[in-house]
DNA sequence: GACGGACGGCTTTTT
DNA sequence: GCCGTCCGTC
């Protein structure tokens, strides 16, 4: 949701039901004559794009073809046109910045800023809209609150921790995150499959997860995935609710298909039901997002869900050169499961994909830091060059590096502004004063800073509250008039609660900035940090500040929290030149003229983990990652791996990535890296079979102190230990590893040991009693039913 | 109840 | 090798 100021809470009403204007219309009749200015700037298949407005149309945009131009020249169109008031269009998105972006840009198409598009935004801002009207009906209160996961796993920690389970075995954490999957995939908590109950606490998956709901229905609150779920429950159960938006929505735009999870799909298609005037727009090849839960079949099966769907393919590319364009269209087309597109770009040849190998980390850093200082003597700029990495971790090379030359760069996509600790102990403060009965956001703070209420004293609370079935905040009143607590924590929360009531009655009569000020001053919160030696502190003492500066755009307190609890970013300011620094995901929708794409390493990327845990499918999802990558850039793309890598304090050696053969050799120019320490082996005779010698990655006789202890390590074994297996991952791991659980007592056969009875199941760890090889752990990848 | 040492885990991330 | 969580001690 875009940072709108105002939101109401309680608008109930259906301003936007105005009768359409009738088909034909001057506006229509005006259009069918003069071309709109706005369709003259699009080419062929863009304005095919926009003007098929009836029916389901999938618009197939490559990367760099123009989708986000598509999608609002559409909603320009079907506004300018009169088929639809602002307020009958429903047009979603997955992020906040990707629906505030459109709503810009169509106020530029059209002229003026667009009044009453309520309902653009994202996937949970409209299903909180929704579900706010209808509260009731799925058990909660119109003004529920919303729970982020830091909430989500403290309150999964009592349930576990109230069924006895043991906390280090059975992490709330990974219940949290079955649960997040089931509701991604639509399950309420009977709907879970027998066998996937079993995967948590030996079969208490599906009864905790139950327990959960109920919890949350009594603190009256919904986590991210009920924003969704629930409101397809609200649809499901209740069909004259969704027959109203079914008429509501005459037209439907989602950006990103390829991106949805079930439970979007679902939604999307029962409020298309009738009309089916519903234009998904999005790339199956950019599908990185399958971890958490989005499912690539739904742009897959476009064509099935949606009869007499018009499929549309935008592949005139506007970005890159054609050396980059094939390079990363040679990479995608070793993956299957595709629906198949041929970029084409009229820009200037360029220059080939470059590949460069390095020793190890350090000197790869080195070799990208000098590339950049070079390319800015050349008058690059440095907001145009961007370094694109597989994981987090292998941002501090560079970021070490450019500390030491002094090279300005910015890390996009670190931890978020909301998510510091600092700004949600002061928002859990305001949550308080505006919303006594948020039970998770009083526990959060009611010892902090440290006023002697501690763990005994909070659970004695917690008793009270469970058992007469009232808020924390209501006990604590109760408990302070008693003799229950000792003296001290009864005084110290007396006096909280007093502070409490004292702010609470602020809230109408002062400015919620103000307020803010005076709550987080008295609290003592802000006089914590003061008091706090650690180097970190005066920069949250910064944030704090930052967090009432930015309640001001908000009308009240109310408004503002409502606003936090959907949007979690903050936009970094672009005004100074600096190099960027992110993880490929965070990449997508970016361009810039130069990209790094370091570490292109076996085990690094692909990642390890990514093959291990869902085998072809990972494979698959790694190399689109990979295909993101190359097409973010516009003139100039450098690929390098190492051959030795440090993670986790293990130094480990490393074979080049598949990825870098599966380049087309005429795209690609290998460059001899300049370091003493590089061109040994596979730097020599140009392309072979492989580019890169990747079976024996110590064939050659180069001989430094460096190269004899790694050979050492290598044929020792120690790092082979670590090296990556990916000859299994690639050929025995099933596709649809998650799709069928085994059970317990199921006979299967392993690829390596052969026949055996699963004794145990650990979400997709099968413990196996094999007939010859003994009892091994082994992953439910890699067996299969015999 | 508060603090400090030990222990384990460790891809990606939005809402 | 670093960070967050847990448990034991004062």
């Amino acid at each position: 949701m875009a940072p709108s100021k105002s939101i109401d809470l309680g608008d109930f009403d259906d301003d936007d039901d105005a009768p359409l204007p009738a088909r034909g219309g001057i506006a229509a009749r005006a259009m069918g004559t003069a071309e709109a200015p706005y369709l003259s700037t699009l080419n062929e298949e863009q304005r095919v794009a926009v003007e098929s407005l009836d029916g389901p149309v999938l618009v197939l945009a490559g990367a760099g073809t123009g989708k986000t131009r598509v999608l609002t020249t559409r909603l320009a169109h079907l506004l300018a046109t009169g088929r639809a008031w602002p307020g009958q269009v429903l047009a979603v998105t997955f992020t906040n910045k990707a629906a505030r972006e459109m709503k810009e840009r169509i106020g530029l198409l059209i002229g003026g800023v667009v009044e009453g598009m309520q309902w653009l935004g994202t996937f949970h801002s409209i299903g909180v809209k929704i579900l706010r009207r209808h509260a009731e009906l799925v058990g909660l209160k119109s003004d529920f609150s919303i729970l982020d996961t830091d909430d989500q796993i403290r309150l999964l920690k009592q349930i576990v921790a109230a069924h006895d389970l043991d906390e280090k075995r059975w992490p709330a954490r990974q219940l949290a995150s079955h649960i997040d999957g089931w509701k991604n995939r639509g399950l309420l908590p009977e709907k879970v499959p027998a066998g996937e109950a079993h995967a948590f606490a030996n079969g208490k998956g599906a009864e905790l997860y139950a327990e959960y709901q109920e919890r949350l229905k009594i603190l009256n609150a919904a986590d991210f995935g009920d924003l969704l779920l629930e409101t397809l429950r609200l649809f499901q159960e209740n069909p004259d609710v969704l027959a109203d938006y079914q008429r509501r929505f005459k037209y439907m735009l989602v950006d990103e298909y390829q991106d949805t999870n079930v439970v979007q799909y679902l939604w999307l298609r029962l409020l298309a039901g009738g009309h089916g005037n519903i234009c998904c727009v999005g790339d199956d090849d950019q599908s990185i997002y399958g971890w958490r839960g989005a499912d690539v079949d739904n742009i897959l099966r476009f064509e099935k869900d949606f009869p007499g769907a018009k499929v549309i393919r935008l592949e005139r590319n506007y970005r890159s050169t054609p050396h980059i364009l094939s390079a990363a269209s040679g990479l995608i087309a070793n993956n299957e499961g595709r629906l198949g597109k041929t970029l084409h770009t009229d820009l200037d040849k360029g220059e080939q994909v470059v590949v460069r190998g390095h020793w190890d980390g350090e000197e790869e850093a080195r070799a990208i830091g000098d590339d950049i200082e070079a390319l800015q003597r050349e008058g690059h700029v440095l907001n145009e060059i961007a370094i694109l990495v597989r994981a987090s971790f292998q941002m501090r090379e560079f970021e070490d590096r450019f500390i030491t030359l002094g090279l300005p760069y910015r890390v996009i996509g670190g931890p978020r502004f909301y998510e510091r600790a600092e700004i949600r102990d002061a928002l859990a403060y305001l949550k308080v004063t505006a919303q006594p009965d948020n039970d998770l956001a009083f526990e959060r703070i009611v010892n902090v800073p440290k006023r002697g209420i501690g763990d005994t004293s909070v659970k004695r609370v917690r008793e009270l509250a469970r058992t007469r079935g009232i808020p924390l905040y209501r006990a604590a009143q109760e408990i302070v008039e008693t003799e229950e607590l000792p003296a001290k924590a009864r005084n110290s929360l007396k006096g909280l609660l007093e502070s409490f009531r004292r702010w609470r009655a602020l809230l109408d009569g002062l400015p919620h900035t103000e307020l803010a000020e005076i709550v987080l001053d008295e609290s003592g919160y802000t006089e914590m940090w003061q008091n706090d030696k650690s180097p970190d502190a005066p920069g949250r003492l910064d944030n704090l500040k930052e967090l009432v500066r930015s309640m001001d755009e908000f009308e009240n307190m109310a408004g503002f929290l409502e606003h936090v609890s959907l949007v979690m970013d903050s936009d970094a300011l672009q005004s100074d030149d600096k190099v960027s620094l992110m993880t490929l995901h965070s990449a997508k929708g970016l361009e810039f003229d130069t990209v790094f794409l370091p570490g292109w390493e076996e085990g690094l990327f692909p990642h390890q983990r990514a093959l291990d845990e869902s085998g072809r499918a990972g494979l698959e999802e790694e190399r689109r990652l990979a295909y993101v990558g190359i097409t973010r850039a516009k003139r100039l793309c450098k690929i390098s791996f190492a051959q030795n890598r440090r993670i986790h304090a293990m130094w480990q050696t490393a074979l080049p990535s598949r990825f870098i053969d599966e380049l087309p050799e005429s795209h690609v120019a290998v460059e001899e890296a300049a370091s003493p320490h590089a061109g040994f082996g596979w730097g020599r005779g140009g392309f072979g079979e492989s580019r890169f010698d990747r079976a024996n990655p110590f064939s050659t006789g180069y001989e430094t102190p460096g190269w004899k202890r790694a050979r050492a390590a290598y044929d020792s074994g120690e790092s082979v230990r670590h090296a990556p297996h990916f000859i299994e991952g690639e050929l025995v791991a099933r596709e649809d590893a998650e799709a069928t659980p085994f059970q317990r007592g199921e006979r299967v056969f392993h690829m390596k040991f052969g026949y055996g009875t699963v004794s145990a199941v650990d979400g997709n760890k099968l413990t196996i009693d094999f007939e010859k090889a003994g009892t091994k752990r082994v992953l439910a990848s890699f067996v299969e039913r015999p």
